[in-house]
DNA sequence: TATTGTTATACTCTATAACTATA
DNA sequence: TATAGTTATAGAGTATAACAATA
């Protein structure tokens, strides 16, 4: 029997799969940051602000890939919970670098730990699988 | 040198890597969207949609893992553009089934095929890596 | 009584544009 | 002039609660 074009490569299959491992994952996401009172957004903040540095308004908006506007009302939320805080740049009296409160710091690591568990779908793999899986996705991660 | 138990494991590592792929993709699936004018939700929805059979407004908010009220507002929206279509169901006259018009299933393909095609980490891994990788991947979500 | 879909409400995220205070 | 951050505005998604029509 004669192929044709239509048949899904191995790589269209592998990306179907990787949606589907995501997909399952985003609930996964949205309760664990939901437990914290945490929206999808205040939780990503959490994690890019940088527990040894404070960090401009304007750099967090650029990791967050959204306008800096929104980053204003995204911290407002974050200090009036009193997790952060902004502290005036003595070099340059613009800019506002956040840092996090030790509340901020203790909640930031709850949530780092939370998110850095694989989910059962990886731990249930073989430690041979799980090896051959990092080391293909450093592959494609590299170039 | 002792190890210790601190260091990470190959599925933490891969879950990690998961994490920054998958990262990496969302803006082409947000820059993807915004190309046919539609919100990430609204896209979503498209997917969705059965071709074949009308869904009922309830059944794509248990898809969409949201409250069915917010489904009357993405359906609405939708259907303003003239994607979809509200039908009656002659069976229960409480439901509403969702159709796609003949233009809703045009961009449904257009949206489906584009997602489906993989991204540049998946298609420069070697023919090899990429069968391993859909076999892993099926072995993690068979279970 | 229970369910389907809608509306009302309130909050968060989103970009754009106009503004301020600095540089 | 240009940049960092804010505010105002408008639109989209979110859950909760109350409601109409139907089962």
């Amino acid at each position: 029997m004669a192929t044709h074009a239509a048949k899904r490569d191995a790589g269209q299959e592998a990306w179907a799969l990787l949606g589907a491992l995501t997909l399952g994952q985003r609930n996964r996401f949205m309760a664990a940051v939901a437990e914290f009172d945490l929206s999808p957004m205040q939780a990503h903040a959490l994690k890019m602000l940088d527990p040894e540095h404070p960090l401009p308004m304007s750099d967090l908006a650029g990791q967050l890939r959204c306008d800096a506007s929104n980053v204003t009302g995204i911290v407002d939320r974050l200090e009036n919970r009193g997790l952060v805080e902004r502290r005036p740049d003595p070099a340059d009296r613009r800019v506002k670098a956040l840092a996090l409160t030790t509340e901020g710091l203790a909640l930031r690591k709850l949530v780092v730990d939370r998110l850095a568990e694989p989910p059962e779908a990886i731990k249930r793999l073989s430690a041979e699988d799980q090896r051959t899986l990092r080391d293909i996705l450093t592959r494609a991660l590299d170039a």
